[in-house]
DNA sequence: AAAATATTTTAGGTAAAGCTAAAAATAATA
DNA sequence: TATTATTTTTAGCTTTACCTAAAATATTTT
């Protein structure tokens, strides 16, 4: 049974090895947790002990396959909460983090499956993100990050890879909200930042922010 | 803010005083958190700090204003998502206990509200035990233990105050179901155990189980 | 009321998960 | 390649919440 502590960090570990089995850096997960490089090895140590990680000394980390399991489902239950809190509960998406944060670490399959089902097996929660199936797997999609798109490509707004509140929130006062259509009309090559147009109106955008956007071209 | 151990004695202490604010000991609560009598006094120390029980050495606690308001927010959440459990993912009333137990920690008001309107502000859970509402106050009910009422006496089951899955499960055999209609045609003084009539099959039950069933007299 | 029993508290220890500061290993640069 | 800088690990401390064993207090029984 894993704790708390050491599920956040599988879940940090699989982000930072973007959902594959990629090697990570104490120090990366040290900033991604905000905590201490010391603490993130005491803490490897244990998730090795536990067969949930590969490791090597000074060589960073990365997930075995029951770790990347058990990361995986934490995401599944994350993604689904938020679905239930927008779709039921009539939370707005920048509201849905902090409680899905809580909400993920339940431990009861069965709750978890009957909420899927509840919700009507969806595939993407409110921020576009896909949900992995009962058994780990992701749904197809053909999205691509909105960075990868060349000027003046077009495209429909179907995901944002951060559930920052901040960041949503700022994308609602620009209007930009899943299922937008959105045109590049510059790329800024000095900051990589870009000029882009959603539902009539203008606006402009840092690498940072495009960065969490996913697109699919029209 | 609550830790989950602190949370967990509060519920402990209501539990124990009858949910008012009557003294209870320190080896009540550890029998019931199966814990050691030290580590309840430790904590009762900590909780004494933040102001949440009212403590003597040697003479018990009993909850403050806060620590009581702090409980019954904690019961009102377990009995919210118990409702949820059944009502919408179909969990039977003896499947719901463990999962509630950890639902009930999580923070955050906005959630518990929105959950209680989309339940339809239930006023009793799957077991008939009542739940509070946002400002801690219990519906009135005419409901009355079943060892109260007199032998020949008639009445409609409506509720069971307590929710371990052993008994839920034994009262299932028994057909023994909220609102179902309940005879007490004997009552035995050895040991006050009860011959019953429910649904036209006789059963007899123990004083144990008795205690736990809450009867409107017809 | 004194002795025996039961309850509660104190003292001292453990495991989880964090911390700082110093040491060791790796990577970058002159 | 030698030096410097960065990253990672180790060593030793803190807090929370538990534990056992012993001491202190309260209660019951004789």
């Amino acid at each position: 049974m894993t704790t708390l502590a050491e599920e956040n960090y599988l879940k940090a570990i699989l982000k930072l090895s973007n959902y594959k089995l990629e090697n990570v850096s104490t120090n990366a997960i040290a900033k991604e947790l905000n905590t201490k490089a010391s603490s993130v090895t005491e803490m490897i140590k244990k998730l090795t002990d536990k067969k949930l990680v590969n490791y090597q000394k000074y060589k960073g980390v990365y997930l075995s396959e029951n770790g990347y399991k058990t990361a995986i489902d934490i995401v599944r239950k994350h993604r689904l909460w938020e679905c239930f809190l927008v779709s039921k509960l009539e939370f707005d998406w920048d509201e849905v983090h902090d409680v899905a944060e809580q909400l993920e670490h339940i431990k009861s399959s069965k709750l978890i499956n009957s909420l899927d089902s509840f919700l009507g097996k969806p595939k993407i929660d409110p921020h576009g993100e896909p949900i992995p199936d009962i058994n780990g797997l992701f749904p197809k999609s053909d999205a691509l990050p909105l960075i990868q798109f060349p000027e003046h490509s077009k495209g429909e707004i179907v995901g944002v890879t951060n559930d920052n509140p901040s960041l949503l929130k700022y994308l609602n006062s620009l209007s930009i909200t899943i299922g937008s259509t959105l045109l590049i009309s510059r790329k800024i090559e000095f900051d990589n930042s870009l000029e882009i147009q959603v539902n009539n109106s203008k606006s402009h955008i840092s690498h940072e922010v495009a960065k969490t956007l996913l697109i699919k071209e029209l």
